[in-house]
RNA sequence: UGGGCGAUAGUAUAAGGGCAGUACUACUGAUUUUGGUUCAGUUCGUGGGGGUUCGAAUCCUCCUCGCCCAACCA
């Protein structure tokens, strides 16, 4: 009997369910900070935790972990939630904010201060930080660690009222100095910012730190699985104190490994950095590896949630390589992309034989790969646009392409014979001239011609301009942060956009966004949120393998 | 350096004492009115030493390497 392949996670949930750990259920959460735009990285946690919540009939919350004001804002509430939506998922019920529980987590504060474990620290971060000890000695107990909780119920509450300045105290959790995880060394959990937050407004001069919040929202959600990423394993121990020490629901934390693409970054903080420096035009800027910017550039839900499914789910570090991405995009986009005739880089044709004033219609597949999307009409006439790749003077061995005394079929019309090429002062071809088989027509040949290669073309009197937006990878280094001493911009590709003019079928003028093309033999596009009626522009998906290694 | 986590083809991920498998990549070939797609095939792997066992990627042991932790970030 086939044994269905279960990741470490899910061996988990299953145990667990065996051993009815949870009463059988299964209730996870996404939980971002609301501080950037989310990332494909992103995508594999939400993937996971909904994936997890669907398999075995759960649910899954989205809740934003809105601990740091000054970070945060509503501009990334709003984009995650779509993001969320647009790769496919549905939150259970309404979302949720850590925020929603400021108050919850106040009087477990007050709890703790009056067990006699968390107190008032008045020293400075400086102090603290000798007093913390480090990797190799243990720490020392603060001076402020004795004060009585009677005392420290009061400062923690002149601290809420906002008697103290931003950072001049703080509640720190009174747990042990010379633990060897640096975590359990009294780690702060609230500190002063009086600051505005974009939910609870003015209300509060104190705010919870990540490791106060989290464990316990998880507990007051009922979450059973609290999946995060492995540099939170150190975390776990303090965790579970402060769920154990609050007498509270314990849910589990479980830790796999964060996705990393090469050529690219994949923290919000570096993500931010390019943002704000202008070397992307945006957190949507299609060369961006977050789920915006993916979704710009043409990738769809579908792409990328098989991504995330073949990458995996493990406990090692990771790098996965691009090609997959690209891969999944390609296989999605085959099946779905409309069939277009573009030239990206053009020189003119003129079929000397065939009547001037001439137009005729041919008949040109939208999906071979989906008979129900039907076909349209490709105007010909006697000049048309090709690629100027599509034609060398002097071709090497196996080049299917057009050459003096060669001949191609012109896809979906006639098959052409070239006669002649005439060229500039410079030696640069600019016009090819060649004569075409009557009886050749495409879908009605009775030539007998056999040839090699078929190319695309444009009707130079029907063709539109369009301007088309090529990307490269946005680094040139497959690991950029993994240069130590070196700033990960310096890796940064110069070529990763390039801007070309193209010639582009009649049919194309009515793009519309969201709707993928492929601009056949060269490439997948789509129609960029920047067009306009007046400006087309087409953003390169991924491009279309190419096994030709001809010459270049 | 203390503690924690990890190590299987180029990249990921299975095999849970019994034939090291799958996908992507790369390369061959076939088909093709997209040098696309599809199909067939090839190359490539258990970090190192010792041990237990009829048998070890798997168990034990020593070593090596990588990542994380000394924010009032998450």
């Amino acid at each position: 009997m086939e044994h269905e392949i279960l990741n470490f996670i899910e061996e988990i949930i299953e145990k667990d369910n065996e051993t009815g750990k949870f009463g059988g259920r299964v209730h996870t959460r996404f939980p971002p900070e609301p501080n950037g735009y989310l990332h494909i990285g992103h995508a594999k946690s939400i993937c996971l935790n909904f994936g997890l919540s669907q398999k075995y009939g759960g649910k899954t919350n989205l809740r934003f972990d809105d601990t740091n004001p000054e970070k945060e804002s509503d501009e990334y509430v709003q984009s995650i939630k779509r993001d969320v939506q647009w790769l496919g998922f549905q939150w259970n019920g309404d979302v949720l904010y850590a925020s929603d529980y400021f108050d919850q987590l106040y009087q477990w504060a007050q709890k703790l201060i009056h067990d006699g474990k968390a107190y008032i620290d008045f020293s400075t971060s400086e102090e603290m930080a000798a007093l913390k000890g480090n990797l190799t000695t243990a720490g020392s107990d603060s001076p402020y660690r004795n004060t009585s909780p009677a005392e420290n119920l009061d400062l923690f509450e002149r601290m809420k009222v906002g008697e103290f300045p931003d950072g001049h105290c703080c509640l720190r959790a009174k747990v042990d100095m010379a633990s060897s995880n640096m975590l359990m060394r009294d780690p702060v959990i609230y500190r002063i910012k009086r600051a505005h937050h974009h939910r609870t407004g003015d209300k509060w001069n104190i705010y919870p730190m990540y490791d106060f919040a989290h464990g316990q929202s998880d507990s007051i959600e009922g979450i059973t699985h609290s999946v995060c990423t492995l540099e939170f394993v150190p975390h776990r121990e303090f965790y579970e104190w402060l769920l154990v020490n609050l007498e509270i629901y314990r849910p589990q934390q479980i830790e796999f490994a964060r996705l990393n693409l090469d050529y690219t970054v994949m923290s919000k903080r570096k993500l931010l950095q390019l943002v704000e420096e202008k070397h992307v035009t945006g957190w949507d800027d299609p060369r961006m590896p977050t789920i915006s910017g993916m979704r710009r550039r043409g990738y769809t839900p579908e792409s990328l949630r098989e991504f995330v499914k073949r990458v995996g789910v493990a406990k090692r570090d990771n790098i996965i390589e691009f090609g997959l991405l690209e891969f999944c995009v390609r296989e999605d986009l085959n099946k779905k992309a409309l069939r277009m005739m573009a030239v990206l880089d053009p020189i003119k044709m003129v079929i000397t034989n065939y009547p001037e004033g001439q137009v005729e219609e041919m008949k040109f597949d939208n999906n071979p790969e989906n008979e129900a999307d039907g076909s349209r009409l490709v105007p010909f006439s006697r000049e048309i646009y090709i690629e100027r790749d599509d034609f060398m003077e002097n071709p090497p061995k196996k080049y299917f392409r057009l050459f003096p005394g060669g001949m191609v079929r012109l896809k979906s019309a006639y098959i052409v014979r070239c006669d002649d090429v005439l060229k500039d002062d410079a030696g640069n071809v600019t016009e090819v001239h060649c004569t075409y088989i009557e009886n050749s027509r495409s879908g009605n040949d009775q030539s007998g011609i056999h040839v090699k290669g078929t190319i695309h073309w444009v009707s130079v009197a029907h063709a539109a301009d369009a301007e088309l937006r090529i990307y490269e990878r946005l680094f040139t280094d497959p690991n950029p942060l993994g240069h130590e001493g070196v700033d990960f911009k310096t890796f940064m590709n110069p070529n990763s956009l390039t801007t070309i003019h193209a010639k582009i079928e009649p049919a194309l003028t009515a793009a519309e966004l969201g709707v993928a093309y492929q601009f056949i033999r060269k490439a997948y596009f789509c129609l960029d949120t920047e067009a306009t009626t007046d400006k087309l522009i087409f953003n390169q998906t991924v491009g279309l393998k190419d096994s030709f290694k001809g010459s270049k």
